[in-house]
DNA sequence: ACCTACCTACCGTCCGGTAGGTAGGCTTTG
DNA sequence: CAAAGCCTACCTACCGGACGGTAGGTAGGT
């Protein structure tokens, strides 16, 4: 059985990611756990602190994942390949937090913010390795790192906004279909017919 | 010079971005206005209709300026680049509301959900015509429709979170990046080594 | 005389957080 | 081996402050 510690962690991803942190009041994480508004501040010292908490084991957790995933792995497309199932299954198995990770770094105090923002930053620097490495070796069509990296990481979070874990949809399948879609748009493919640009665009 | 009503938009739009919605207090919005918190009620009748204002007219002027650039393209691969062009562009120069329009739904009364969730929908609806249509013609390759749009979208979402108007990249370059992975992810190309699985994947 | 566009002053509510108390199990000690 | 002390995990009651919103007034232009 959990404790209530853990309990408290689990209500509040739940309303943080229903509601939002600023609209979940400590009241209400209190009551879903069955205590009292002032039995929330025995377990934890603030309602920041417990977003902190939240954010801090997710991103902990994410990279850890991706780096067991990309363990052995050493052919460049493979490595990608891998990076790419790694994030979108994290997201699609921890929906919620990855949400919550995403979208409620402004509750957060300076300090913890920066943390965060680090573990962030880490995270993106592998999927950045992976791509200019691909990109140096010719395997990857060249193109701004950053940019790219940003488009895959956003991409593999979509699914995590409309995921139904009881809809028709099996995780992996929707891996698969963003790990073809990244690595044929990386590709430094023979669509060579894609690059003159053309003369009727109108945007 | 814009009018009042125009002025608390602004401000409002500015603060929603950087502080949240449910962060942003009425008084913060007059303060910035140069007027008392009372005032701002002589022009919209609550917090709540500033934001429903925000995003109604976010999500016309986005869905009226896809259908203005789709207009005289039949090609589906023309359209495609269109859209994805129209989209781009239009998160980038109007950064801070199609943000707002994106993660503050949770502020809007259950109606007014409802209208800014239909209004989505028909623009989703937009891409994924487009799509299908690319699958029917062989021109992409066959996937999910939705997972697909919601892919692409999100994807492109992806520049309003990171872009810096005042940075080194141009709209129009980004958009590029944006078309060039979106198309290449999508085209039903010559590269067949894609579609085999690989018998090393470990995630 | 009336309307627009603001103002001051105020309301009730809810918020995050604190002070201080207590029941009951566990540990230490005469 | 029981009494005493202590710790864990909660409780009730309360605080100051900020919030969204309202009532009612007023200056100045038409």
């Amino acid at each position: 059985m959990p404790s209530m510690k853990d309990k408290i962690i689990g209500v509040a991803i739940n309303l943080f990611h229903r509601k939002g942190y600023f609209a979940t009041s400590i009241s209400e994480i209190a009551a879903q756990c069955g205590i009292q508004k002032a039995s929330i501040y025995y377990h934890y010292p603030s309602k920041e602190n417990i977003l902190f908490h939240i954010q801090q084991v997710t991103m902990e957790e994410l990279t850890a994942y991706l780096l067991g995933n990309l363990e052995g792995l050493t052919d460049v497309e493979d490595r990608m390949r891998a990076a790419v199932r790694s994030h979108v299954r994290f997201h699609l198995n921890r929906q919620k937090e990855t949400f919550i990770a995403n979208t409620e770094l402004r509750g957060l105090t300076p300090e913890h913010y920066r943390e965060i923002v680090a573990k962030r930053d880490a995270y993106e620097q592998i999927f950045q390795g992976i791509i200019r490495s691909g990109c140096e070796d010719d395997v990857f069509a060249t193109a701004d790192v950053r940019i790219l990296s940003y488009a895959i990481l956003t991409l593999c979070n979509a699914g995590a906004i409309w995921f139904n874990p009881q809809g028709r949809m099996a995780v992996d399948a929707i891996a698969d279909i963003y790990e073809k879609f990244v690595l044929r748009g990386l590709k430094a493919g023979r669509l060579t017919t894609l690059d003159p640009p053309l003369a009727n665009q109108t945007v």
